[in-house]
DNA sequence: TTCTTTTTGTACCATTTCGCAAAAAATCCC
DNA sequence: GGGATTTTTTGCGAAATGGTACAAAAAGAA
């Protein structure tokens, strides 16, 4: 056992680091990077400016913590989603389900995807935000991609299935689950979205590609 | 013929309304609504505040003047793309490469689509922008769900064939294009979506949903 | 020419914004 | 308790922001 009770010199912070992420990501996700200010942020967690500059740097540098919190969370839970000993379409299924469970929090109203939902538009004139929207992009990609091909070679698909451009379409579903939950679509209809996807990539390489 | 060379009463504009709020857009395009200041909008314009203020209103009327504008463009483009009197096939293909088209301009660099690059992180705040955004959504669907029924009627695609799921794939692969355009994907990456995807849904009926 | 009408250009205002410096507070070490 | 150390708090300030008032300018009308 490591020391933990070790108290560190100077007068303790008064707030819990991620705690204090958390609440300003939900702060960021409301209003996107540019429209919120340190105040709100100072608001938001109960710290005041100097304490959030020391704590995370700058607006720039919190955002840039605040996606890369919410996609670490993202990541591992796709993963976990996806898991090989679980079947295709329960582990879409359990990945749609995760999203839309983070798009439409129980209390408070739906705000989509804070990746998609507020990197995007951040993109086009924040390198590091775009290679962080890039890489996440990317890794959904990966992710989807790696288990229908192993689905493929499982035979949960047919043998005429293309594992990338089903990849393509489970990641263009959650894209759209992203989107619409932000621009007001009910939960309900993004779930009969998300099923019908589902069922669709799970019946491919029936289909020609 | 009307009276069109009658020329009003006072100081003629020094500008042409249609241009400047083109040139405004793109203004708005690149930085969004939050992060782009009058001084950008006038600069980009040519206008000075009191002018662009006198001819649109505030930043808000503005921005909502450019979405809808923006949007008209696409409404006219999707209808024109699929035209009943085009095969189902080519019609999504030529949506997909007006869009690609839009989202890669020749000069300057990949901006994606001005409404889902924007319009999405507004959206939360502004029940405006939400609702124009919403509405844009809906008309995507409805457009492509429309030439769906009518090439199931055809016979385009088998019976089994579900429109309604096929316009929901057909709009997230649109939406997925808009997304990965503004994040840093290249056309050429883009385009081999689009032609999967494209091809998925015109295969579809054969694979049970 | 002179008067109206409309737009433009300059200057300004109140507010907000980000960031920081310096003092006050809370805790540990001796 | 006294000093060291770290955080919090207060308050400042320079810059940017959205928006506007007002006079000069440019045209037609009389």
């Amino acid at each position: 056992m490591v020391q933990k009770e070790r108290k560190p010199r100077g007068r303790p912070p008064a707030y819990v680091p991620e705690v204090a992420l958390a609440r300003a990501t939900k702060a960021f996700w409301e209003s996107g990077f540019a429209a919120t200010s340190l105040d709100d942020l100072a608001a938001a967690t109960g710290m005041n400016r100097p304490s959030l500059y020391g704590a995370f740097g700058d607006k720039h540098a919190l955002y840039l913590r605040a996606l890369a919190a919410y996609w670490d969370a993202g990541r591992s839970g796709m993963a976990d989603a996806l898991a090989p000993d679980r079947p295709l379409r329960e582990g879409l299924r359990r990945v749609y389900s995760i999203a839309l469970d983070l798009y439409f929090p129980l209390n408070g109203q739906p705000r989509g995807c804070f990746l998609i939902g507020t990197a995007t538009t951040e993109a086009m004139r924040d390198a590091d935000v775009r290679a962080t929207l890039a890489e996440a992009l990317r890794e959904i990609d990966a992710a989807f991609e790696a288990r229908l091909l192993l689905a493929k070679e499982r035979g949960e698909l047919t043998g005429a299935a293309d594992p990338w451009l089903l990849a393509m379409l489970a990641a263009a579903t959650l894209h759209t689950l992203a989107l619409r939950s932000r621009a007001g679509a009910s939960r309900a209809d993004l779930e009969k979205v998300a099923d019908g996807a589902v069922a669709f990539i799970c019946a491919a390489g029936l289909a020609a590609s």
